[in-house]
DNA sequence: TCCATATTTCATGTATAATGGAAATGATTG
DNA sequence: CAATCATTTCCATTATACATGAAATATGGA
């Protein structure tokens, strides 16, 4: 993963409601969850999460898929994996070796 | 780990050269690194990385240490650890099981 | 004590991001 | 085709974060 893009994945994530929204995500699982269920269940206005919902799928944390008259976002599990892995490598001074073993166990069945 | 530490460690990572400091610091390892040497390295003005070393701080990413005339910094992996294990959890659907152990093994021997 | 080195603190101008009202788009229903 | 619902886009205001110059603090050495 490149920086530039890890960048954009922590700044997407560093923010109040976005990180509610991406853990929602994570814990709907592959049902996944429509914007509106979304702005109900955060109690937000639909184009603060619209712009929200923008930025977390610029950074690949989000999916979206059109059902209806609504659209369902995902969480993208991949992505999270990547960052996990861009943070943790060439840890320990060089010797990669003693965290990547680690690494490779970090993956999600979702 | 509390949402709003959650946010401060995100917040203080999604920065170009905050990012640059804490993975140098990783690196680095148990060793690791005075101000002076991370400001040297990293090409920036010592005041810069002084505002950026108590952000890290703050977030509980690094430690300091005085040596001297300098101050060495460290990387706190353990707070990285704590991280990764917030943003995992909950994981596939209320099903932590799934998931609970892949994120036990998320330690590091530093 | 006086000076040099290492780092931090303070104050400030500027750039960037966040919110929310209003309007626009896209899709379904009658 | 009009009406409605879900979501997004546009825009203006406000707030926040950033880098920097200058000054302050702390340590070690002459």
């Amino acid at each position: 993963m490149e920086k530039s893009s890890v960048l954009t994945v922590l700044s997407a994530l560093a923010h109040d409601t976005r990180l509610d929204v991406f853990r929602l995500l994570v814990r709907a699982g592959p049902e996944g969850m429509t914007a509106g269920s979304l702005a109900a269940t955060l109690d937000i206005r639909s184009n603060t999460l619209s712009n929200n919902l923008v930025i977390l799928s610029a950074a690949g944390l989000v999916r979206s898929a059109r059902e209806g008259r609504a659209i369902r976002y995902f969480a993208r599990m991949e992505q999270m994996r990547d960052l996990l892995g861009f943070l943790m490598e060439d840890c320990c001074g060089g010797q990669p070796e003693l965290c990547q073993p680690v690494l490779d166990q970090i993956t999600c069945p979702c």
